[in-house]
DNA sequence: ACTGGATTGTGTAATTTATACACTAAGTAG
DNA sequence: CTACTTAGTGTATAAATTACACAATCCAGT
């Protein structure tokens, strides 16, 4: 193995990196993290996010792609860098450091499955974690903070949607991640203005009552704007 | 060296972990970074940010502070966490990944200094860099993006002032990181409306004119709040 | 002692943005 | 045709932001 050395020419030795990946989704109006059930090893039956080491010569978030598409299934979705957590204790094995992911989807385009590596794959509710190896609580804590901000100042809800979906849909989706109520005339007329979402020909009829207009997003890629 | 091992039970290898800094000040009512000129080796007489290798066991802020004050004789400064950068080209001496810190000093409380380690360090106007070594040119960029959010939304620029100055300084100072020129008595009204700073009795006079009442900030600890 | 130069310090009106709030419209089922 | 359910809409008030110009204080120089 070949070490980096230090300005006196000795080989270092630095902690083991790892990617770890945060993928919400907002199912049944409330917000939904995809945890997997660690197999075996000290953590065994534990839950856990999604992710693994590093190999050298592999990008952060190759490796996070590569990780979710081996292990859980997932391929193809946009991943956004959280943070980097590093305490040597944060993982009873050895010192590794993990950089963590986060990820927006609609579970209705996406399906995880369960794979060798873990013993079970499921969304669980944010605000009703099970108990948490590593330090992966805190991490998802922190991931929830992001996400309420982001959704708040850029458009990123899009990542939860599918293409066509009603403002109530909408709404909803921003009250299950935000944890409180708005007022509908206020957000319909202000996801409008600011041209958030345009509307759509088309519409869509649950139950026995007035069809709702189908919307899409003006724009379908990240980017910043003031939504509340 | 201990390696983590994969489901498989075989070894893997991972990226050499180190750790790399954004020292930023307002000199002159410039926005200046801290760089050190690389000693030797690939990247002889370069510049770069400080930075180095992180120890096993060591955490990452751990690592920041250690090396701040080993090789840029830098000592008790406040490190927020900016990002990972972790591109395998990123070094061409081998794959490392870098966890990039950013703080904010006052120039005039703080005395780096060069080390055996380093061939030269100067503040260097943010807007006009030397050629960099490494990718430390976008993680400057990066943290430059950061730094103008955080100073918007929240009360850290404390950190770049001394404990008592002039709301003129103040705005000097935004002025500076933002690139812009901000009303005189919209800002003094705002600073104040929201209890960023408080006036004290004494005052300043430097030149043939009216002396300046001085202020200190409500709070030197980290705070989100609305500032424009 | 008076004037000129330099920087500090201050208020108000106009505009824009955010908030609070309740009923009608469209469809289906019975 | 009535009852039920969800979709869809406007206005008035309050709050926040913006634009803007001159008087106050001090020293230096004459």
């Amino acid at each position: 193995m070949k070490h980096k050395t230090n300005n006196l020419g000795e080989p270092k030795k630095t902690p083991a990196v790892a990617v770890d990946t945060l993928i919400f989704s907002v199912i049944d109006n409330k917000l939904k993290i995809l945890l997997i059930k660690i197999l075996g090893g000290a953590y065994k039956n534990k839950w856990a996010i999604p992710g693994g080491l590093v190999d050298t010569n592999e990008s952060l978030e190759k490796a996070a792609s590569r990780i979710l598409s081996q292990k859980a299934g997932v391929d193809g979705i946009y991943l956004e860098q959280l943070a980097t957590f590093g305490d040597p204790k944060r993982d009873s094995r050895g010192h590794s450091v993990s950089v963590a992911y986060f990820a927006l989807v609609n579970d209705k385009l996406f399906y995880p499955k369960t794979t060798e590596y873990y013993a079970d794959i499921a969304w669980k509710n944010v605000d009703t974690l099970p108990t948490m190896a590593f330090d992966h609580k805190k991490i998802i804590e922190y991931g929830k903070e992001r996400l309420m901000s982001k959704l708040a100042y850029s458009n990123i809800a899009y990542a939860l949607l599918p293409k066509e979906f009603t403002l109530t849909e909408l709404q909803s989706v921003y009250e299950a991640v935000l944890g409180k109520v708005l007022d509908k005339r206020n957000f319909r007329k202000k996801v409008q203005e600011i041209k958030l979402v345009k509307e759509t020909t088309r519409t869509r009829q649950l139950g026995a009552n007035r069809p709702a207009k189908l919307f899409i997003f003006t724009q379908r890629h990240p980017r910043i704007m003031d939504i509340l």
